[in-house]
RNA sequence: GGACACUUAGUUCAGUGGGAGAACGCUUCCUUCACACGGAAGAGGUCAUUGGUUCAAUCCCAAUAGUGUCCACCA
């Protein structure tokens, strides 16, 4: 027996353990057709935060529905190493821990982490199991581990083979706190305020200067020309000229090219072509050196003179200072201004020219992006964000792939000690004693690209590969297209000459109460296990899934968990009714119409319509949709009407008529079980193990299909006078301020025979004195139906009732007008399609009908 | 500078080319034998603004305003 009170710690104690231990979650069996789901693996830097229950119970529904359909359902579980952000947390763990981190080894260091990576991922599972997320554990991977070694170094050298990876000096985007590059997406550009300084630049041998613009003054010492548009009649004159750069009085020569706007700034333009990717490119084109005049930790350098060792930013004010001493200074502006951050720390990135390597994008984006004109193309849901993924490709960069880190897949290329050739390899060279391999990692996102394909063995022609691949859906933020959905389409495309998935379901941000993001700094985050703590999984996973359209982005409201957990509170209590009453010896047996009673019939007519706008939705992935078609049958429809109405049936000499009522109860509970569960998989097993003839679990079910042979809807009308009579004598009851379950002397009349069907309803549940004539007196309170009519003796609350009867005549008068209008209208008649008028003449009789019915009743009343 | 999204009841959000919906909140009533984490009844909206397409627009199109997000090397 159930208890009074949904608990979901109960509920949940003790489930998932159960599930996994019988194999429920692996994957594998043959005779079924295989659907595959890879989660995207969460870093092991931290515990996974709302986002990530969003995103892994989105999966975990469509894995539980699929596995019900009779899928061969795989959920491949796993983690990402998160090489930056985790090699900064493992490092101020070690300085935490009064460890010299500067005098520690690549090897030392990297046993810190994998132990920190078992510490976190252990963390990881627990929070996953409390979720309830059906993970097939047996296939679980890591992005650093063995195999995906493997598939990295082969993707490596292949790319490498096929000239689409190349090493290169160019400007790339430097971590001065972690001292590593970064590719383009890690770098986020915010508008930050700053100033504008302007310089005289004094003229060699003239008394006369340029002014030159720049917010980086710091930069100066990297200058190398002064250009201006060879056009610009105020300004080309100087060509030609040298001028003296104010920050250490180094001679530079004037230039002139296109690339500076005239009229923009002052018209000229310093140089600086390690420090900036325009000036690169300029510095290049007229074969400038190159100086680099910072750190790694981006303090001067020996090139700036006395200023070598200050930081960046230190150095800026003391420069300025010197320069105003020494009159060229000319004026500041204050400006906000685009500022490159590191994703990671925040701190400000700065170009700078350095030897890297890079994945050459061009032909691979332009291969993706022609794989989404063919049949194979990955679909979007919602369709829009295609449009954010393929202009991406129309504009990509190179990938700078290498980070100077130590946590992290080491590139395969070796050095030769005395020749300083270049080898890319799978293997180190059999004379490695004569070589060093590179010493630096490849960007996470580059091992992450191949997540889909390398879990499964990839290169390895395996069973799983197979089987599995290409996956069937893949669940994420619109955050991480860029980052890792691109990726993983142009290297699959690339590496297995398919699709990763087909289908890729985008979901948005949940944000906090008031619509903010949710950050450390605002301390606005909500932990999922707190929620669970209080609700419960289930009501957290409810309300996850159900309160939002496809990838738009969601409030966190504590207010709507606790909704969801009402919710579950009514089907469970529904269902504690349901099993009360079935007898001990109740066995199941199939539904068949021609048993049914009105009342049974509608149900399940409601039923059958749910059971097919849940599937539609459901495979839409429109989760929003598809649980609110249950809920308001659930409230509405079974709760609310055929629950009441049905102990009728229950508490009559009928046998037949309970034995029915068993089984319709039985049907629906069960069906409303199976439709819950992909949302809420622990109350629907709790719910499921306590009705009768159930299997060892849920998880064993099939899922509902609608059943086209059950539905039979030539009583609806019947059904549905009986709902507006009861409505009715319950508006009457208020209106004449009458108690609920006051006796009421009613006289009723149907021009359809329901008598029969009905008597027993009227009788018990909503009436207490029915009295049935044939015909009805044309005097007191009437309520007239579509298909007959209702009498209440009445006396009170007569005045009420005229009021009300008028304001409901005034609205239909109006609907009325409506409808005259719009058949009147010669171009409605001829344009408009045959139902669409043909349903507005319907409307207008009815209308009519109903006018004449209320006016005779308010006459009477009157 | 480009691109995308959003603007609907007090609040948070669904939705549809032809009579405006839910949840929460609010008002009134009810502890009646599944559930007061409940039930019944109800109030509350010129569907941002202005044009256009259409027989018909909250919905399609365009512009405007506001909000938010993403992308972008402009000194």
């Amino acid at each position: 027996m159930l208890e009074k009170r949904y608990d979901p710690h109960q509920v949940e104690e003790g489930k998932y353990e159960n599930w996994k231990s019988k194999g429920y979650f692996t994957a594998g069996d043959k005779s079924k057709i295989p659907y595959t789901i890879v989660i995207p693996p969460p870093n092991v830097t931290g515990k996974l935060h709302i986002g990530h229950a969003w995103d892994t119970t989105i999966q975990d529904i469509i894995a539980r529905y699929k596995r019900l359909q009779g899928f061969d359902m795989l959920y491949l579980p796993g983690m990402d190493h998160a090489g930056i952000a985790t090699q900064a947390k493992v490092m101020q763990k070690l300085v935490n821990n009064g460890i010299d981190v500067t005098k520690i080894t690549r090897e030392e260091f990297l046993k810190w982490a994998w132990a920190w990576k078992d510490e976190y991922a252990d963390n990881i599972h627990k929070q996953w199991a409390k979720m309830g997320i059906s993970l097939d554990y047996t296939r679980e991977r890591f992005t650093l581990d063995e195999g995906l070694n493997y598939a990295v170094r082969t993707v490596f050298v292949n790319l490498y083979n096929k000239g689409l990876i190349y090493q290169g000096e160019r400007i790339i985007n430097w971590d001065p706190v972690q001292q590593t590059a970064l590719s383009n997406i890690e770098v986020i550009h915010q508008d930050d305020p700053g100033k504008m300084f302007y310089f005289k630049y004094p003229i060699v041998g003239e008394n006369d200067s340029l002014i030159v613009a720049t917010t980086r003054p710091e930069t100066m010492f990297g200058d190398v020309c002064v250009v201006v548009n060879p056009n610009d009649e105020n300004l080309k004159k100087y060509i030609g000229k040298k001028v003296i750069n104010p920050a250490n009085g180094d001679e530079l020569p004037v230039i002139g090219d296109d690339y500076v706007e005239i009229g923009f700034g002052t018209g000229a333009m310093k140089c600086t072509p390690a420090h900036d990717p325009n000036d690169f490119i300029i510095g290049k084109k007229y074969g400038f050196p190159m100086p680099i005049i910072f750190n790694k930790d981006a303090t001067m350098n020996e090139k700036c003179g006395k200023y070598c060792g200050l930081d960046r930013f230190e150095c800026r004010k003391v420069l300025v200072e010197d320069i105003k001493a020494a009159g060229n200074f000319v004026k500041t502006e204050d400006i906000v201004h685009p500022v490159g951050h590191s994703e990671r720390n925040n701190c400000v990135v700065e170009p700078m020219l350095s030897k890297q390597w890079f994945v050459k994008m061009r032909p691979l984006a332009e291969q993706s992006l022609k794989n989404q004109d063919s049949e194979t193309k990955v679909n979007f849901v919602p369709e829009r964000f295609e449009k954010v993924f393929t202009s991406w490709m129309e504009n990509v960069e190179d990938w700078c792939v290498s980070r100077q880190l130590w946590w992290g897949h080491r590139i395969p290329a070796y050095y030769n000690k005395k020749t300083g050739e270049v080898r890319v390899s799978m293997d180190p060279p059999e004379d490695m004693e004569n070589w060093d391999q590179e010493s630096d990692v490849l960007d996470t996102w580059f091992s992450s690209a191949l997540w889909p394909f390398s879990t499964l063995g990839w290169p390895n022609k395996t069973e799983d590969l197979d089987r599995y691949f290409p996956t069937d859906c893949l669940v994420t933020g619109y955050d991480i297209i860029f980052f890792w959905v691109s990726r993983m389409i142009f290297q699959s495309l690339e590496m297995t000459k398919q699709r990763p998935f087909k289908n890729v379901v985008i979901h948005g941000l949940v944000r906090d109460e008031l619509g903010r993001k949710m950050s450390k700094s605002l301390g606005n985050g909500v932990d999922p296990m707190d929620v669970i703590e209080q609700y419960g999984a289930d009501a957290l996973r409810y309300f996850l899934t159900t309160n939002s359209t496809p990838g738009q982005d969601m409030r966190y409201i504590d207010e709507k968990v606790q909704a969801a957990s009402n919710y579950l509170n009514k089907i469970w209590n529904s269902a504690r009714y349901v099993l009360s009453i079935l007898p001990e010896d109740f066995a199941p047996k199939a539904l068949d119409k021609k048993d049914f009673a009105p009342l049974d019939q509608w149900i399940i007519n409601r039923l059958e319509e749910t059971i097919k706008n849940v599937t539609a939705n459901m495979d839409k992935f429109d989760f929003n949709a598809a649980s609110s078609h249950l809920y308001n049958f659930v409230y509405d429809d079974f709760c609310g009407q055929y629950l009441e109405m049905s102990k009728v049936a229950l508490n009559s000499d009928d046998t037949k008529a309970k034995e029915i009522t068993n089984q319709v109860l039985y049907s629906v509970l069960k069906n409303i079980i199976l439709l819950i569960y992909p949302y809420t998989p622990f109350i629907a097993e709790e719910l499921y193990l306590n009705i009768p003839a159930h299997k060892d679990s849920v998880m064993l079910e099939k899922y509902p299909l609608y059943n086209k042979e059950l539905v039979d809807e030539s009583s609806e009308g019947q059904v549905n006078v009986l709902f507006a009579m009861i409505k009715d004598v319950r508006n009457y009851k208020i209106e004449n301020k009458l108690a609920p379950n006051a006796k009421l002397e009613l006289k009723i009349k149907l021009k359809i025979n329901v008598f029969d069907a009905f008597e027993t309803y009227l009788k018990r549940f909503t009436f207490s004195d029915v009295e049935f004539v044939d015909e009805i007196e044309n005097s007191g309170d009437i309520n007239v139906y579509n298909e007959g009519s209702m009498l209440i003796k009445n006396e009170a609350g007569k005045e009420d009732l005229i009021k009300k009867l008028e304001k409901d005549i005034e609205s239909i008068k109006s609907e009325i007008i409506r409808c005259e209008k719009m058949l009147g209208n010669p171009g409605f008649v001829s344009k408009a399609p045959a139902e669409k008028i043909e349903l507005e003449k319907n409307k207008l009789e009815q209308h009519k009908k109903n006018l004449a019915e209320l006016e005779t009743k308010l006459s009477s009343l009157k």
